[in-house]
DNA sequence: CTGAAAGCGCTTACAG
DNA sequence: CTGAAAGCGCTTACAG
C-alpha cells in the first residue's frame, strides 16, 4: 500500500533546519533552544510528522519489545500472565509480541528462530508440556537477549524464572484440610514430569507426614493433564472405596469441580462428608456451588513479575550473569468446599 | 547489552563474495548459481548467522506484523479470538503485537499512536467500551494500514469487520424455548448503547412477535454489563412476579449462570418449571449443572477470519476502497437447561 | 550469474 | 546552539 509518511526531512526542509536539529527537538534534546524545540514540535504537529520507529530502532537497535512465548493464548492462566505483562511493559513503554507454542516443541523450536531475527530485546517463555531439550534456547544468551521463564521451567538452574511456591502451597491446602479435622484426604494429582505437579504431590506428602497420617496409595489419583474428564474418572475411583475420602486436595481446579460434582452427585456431602480444595483459582472456583477452597496462584503478578525481571535485564547495563529465581508467594482462599464445622 | 551478531557483510568478506550475493542466495533468488546458493546457506549456518530482521524490515518497508488492541487480554472470548488471530497469523509468517486498551477511550487513543509508528501493517481492533468518538483510527487510512474490527465495531459504515449475526442468533435462541412449550419468556438485556446487544433484544422481540407472544416489559432486564451479579439481581426481579417466567433467554452466559443458581436456589425446576438459554458457549456452560443451553459464538474462527481479511487487505495491491463486514454464522447447542420435554 | 552503488529514515559523535 | 557527515544492515535497480 502507497505510503506518504511526512519524514524528518521533509520537516528539516520546511524549516530550513538540519535533520539533526530536528531529530534533537523532537527528542526534546537539551542542546536545543527552547523556541527551536517548539517550532520544530509545532510543525511536526500540523504536517502530522510521525517518527518512523523502525528507523529508529534500526539505527539505535533497540526495539523496546518483548516476545513471548507461552503454549496457548486461550488457557486462562496464561491470558492473565499476557495480560500482566503486557500491562507492566506498556507503562515501560514496550510492546509485547506474542507466539503459541501449541504444546508442540518443534513449533516452540520455530518460534525461538524467528525471535532471535525479529530482535526483539527479551524473552518471557512457558514451556511446551513437551519440551525436553533447550538447545534452541541458548542462542539467546549468546545474543545477549534475556530469557525469563515462567510457571513451566527448564530443569537446569542458570536460568531466569517466575514461579510459585508449589510445595509450600500444597502443604498449606492439605493442612487445611487436616485442621478441619479431615483423617482420609485424597489427592489428584497432575502429571508428575511436570516439576510444579510434582512439586505439589510432595507439599501433600509433607502435611500427611507431618501431621502423622498415613499416606494411601488408593487415596492418590494420578492424572495426565488435571482435566476434567480424568477428575471424574478419579472421583469415581474413589466413590469405590469401602471408606470415602473425607478431604480431597486436587492439583488444579478443574478436578476439584469434577470431582464435587460426582460426589455431589452420588449423594455425598459437601463439605460435610468430604472436603475439597482446588488449586488456581479459576473463576469457576467460585461460581460453582459450593464455593471451591482453593489456591490464589497469582497469575497476573507473575506476569507482572516477568515482565519486571525482563525490562531489567534488558536494562542493565552490567549483564548480570547470575539467574534468579522469583518464588511468589500463594493464599488459600477459603470458600464452602471445606467449611465443615471444626471436631 | 553487547551485540556480536555475524551480518551479512561479514558472510561476503568469507566468502569473497559480494553483498548483494549473499543477500540474493540466502533469499533462494533464482539468479544466483545454485553452487553459490548452497555454498553461502552453508557458510551462514556455520557461523551462525541470523539476519537482522529489522534492517529489513526497514529496507523493504515491510515488517510482517499486525496489531491488536482488545480491552483486555483476560477475557475467555478475547483470548480466544487473539489465539484465532496467532494462529492464522502465523501461518502467514506474519506475526502480531497486542495491546489491552482497558476499556478506557484515552488509552486506545495513545496506543493507536503507537502503532502508527511502530510500523504494523494491519491492525485489528475490539473498542473500548467508552470509544465514542473513532478519529483516532482515521490516521490509519491516511497511512495505508488496513484497520479490521471485530465485536465492538464503530458506529460507521465504511469498516471492514468481523461480526456474528447475533439478531438471527437470539431470534433462534428465543425460538427455541418457544418450540419448547415457554409462553413466558424473559429476557436479560446487555447494554442498550452496545449494537450487538441491542441486536440481540431485537431479536429475542421478534421471535416473540412471530409466534404471537406479548412482550412484557417485567418480563425483561436490563443490566449494564452483564456481569454475574446483576444475573443475580434480575433473577431475584423474576422470583418476585405473580408469575414466572417458564423461559429466560440470557444475552451471555454469566447472567445465565446467576439466573440458575438464583432459581434453583429458590427450588425452582430448571428446565421443567423455567428452561435457560444463554449466550457464548463459555466453558463454565458444559460444567455448571445442569448444562446450559447456548449459542457459540464462534471467537476462535471471528479471530480466524479477521486475520485472514486483515493480511488480505496488507498484501492487496490495489488498494480496494470498499469496506467489507464479514458475518459468521452462529449455533445453538442444546444442552440440558432448556431440554424439556415438549408438550 | 555477479557486483558496485545508492538508499531506506533515523541518530550521534564530531566540529564549530 | 546548530550542522555536515557517517552509518546502522539490509535490498534492489542498474550494469556488465
Amino acid at each position: 500500500m502507497k505510503n506518504s509518511r511526512t519524514t524528518l526531512k521533509d520537516l528539516a526542509k520546511e524549516l530550513n533546519l538540519s535533520a539533526s536539529t530536528i531529530s534533537r527537538a523532537l527528542g526534546n534534546h537539551p542542546g536545543i533552544s527552547e523556541s527551536t524545540t517548539k517550532l520544530v514540535q509545532k510543525k511536526a504537529e500540523e504536517l502530522g510528522f510521525i517518527p518512523n520507529s523502525i528507523a529508529s530502532s534500526f539505527r539505535k537497535k533497540k526495539t523496546q519489545s518483548i516476545g513471548i512465548i507461552v503454549p496457548r493464548i486461550d488457557i486462562y492462566f496464561h491470558s492473565l500472565v499476557i495480560s500482566g505483562i503486557e500491562d507492566y511493559a506498556y507503562k515501560m513503554g514496550y510492546n509485547v509480541t506474542i507466539f503459541q507454542s501449541k504444546d508442540s516443541m518443534k513449533r516452540e523450536q520455530e518460534i525461538t528462530k524467528i525471535l532471535q531475527n525479529k530482535m526483539v530485546e527479551g524473552v518471557i517463555v512457558c514451556l511446551s508440556i513437551e519440551t525436553d531439550k533447550y538447545d534452541h534456547f541458548k542462542k539467546f544468551k549468546k545474543l545477549g537477549i534475556p530469557l525469563v521463564f515462567y510457571d513451566r521451567v527448564p530443569s537446569e538452574i542458570d536460568v531466569n524464572s517466575i514461579v510459585i511456591n508449589d510445595y509450600e502451597s500444597a502443604f498449606t491446602a492439605t493442612k487445611h484440610l487436616i485442621e478441619k479435622g479431615c483423617k482420609r484426604i485424597a489427592h489428584i494429582a497432575g502429571n508428575q514430569s511436570t516439576a510444579i505437579f510434582k512439586a505439589r504431590y510432595e507439599g501433600y506428602k509433607a502435611a500427611l507426614k507431618k501431621h502423622k497420617l498415613t499416606l494411601d496409595a488408593n487415596l492418590v489419583g494420578l492424572t495426565h493433564n488435571l482435566s476434567y474428564e480424568e477428575g471424574v474418572i478419579q472421583a469415581n475411583k474413589f466413590l469405590k472405596l469401602p471408606v470415602l475420602p473425607d478431604g480431597i486436595f486436587c492439583a488444579n481446579d478443574y478436578t476439584a469441580v469434577s470431582v464435587l460434582q460426582v460426589f455431589m452427585k452420588a449423594g455425598v456431602k459437601i463439605p460435610e462428608e468430604t472436603a475439597i480444595v482446588g488449586f488456581s483459582n479459576y473463576p469457576i472456583s467460585r461460581v460453582i456451588e459450593p464455593h471451591i477452597t482453593t489456591i490464589n496462584d497469582r497469575a497476573f503478578e507473575m506476569g507482572t513479575e516477568a515482565a519486571k525481571l525482563s525490562i531489567r535485564l534488558i536494562e542493565d547495563e552490567e549483564e548480570s550473569i547470575k539467574s534468579e529465581t522469583i518464588s511468589l508467594n500463594t493464599e488459600l482462599i477459603v470458600r464452602e468446599s471445606s467449611m465443615k464445622t471444626t471436631v
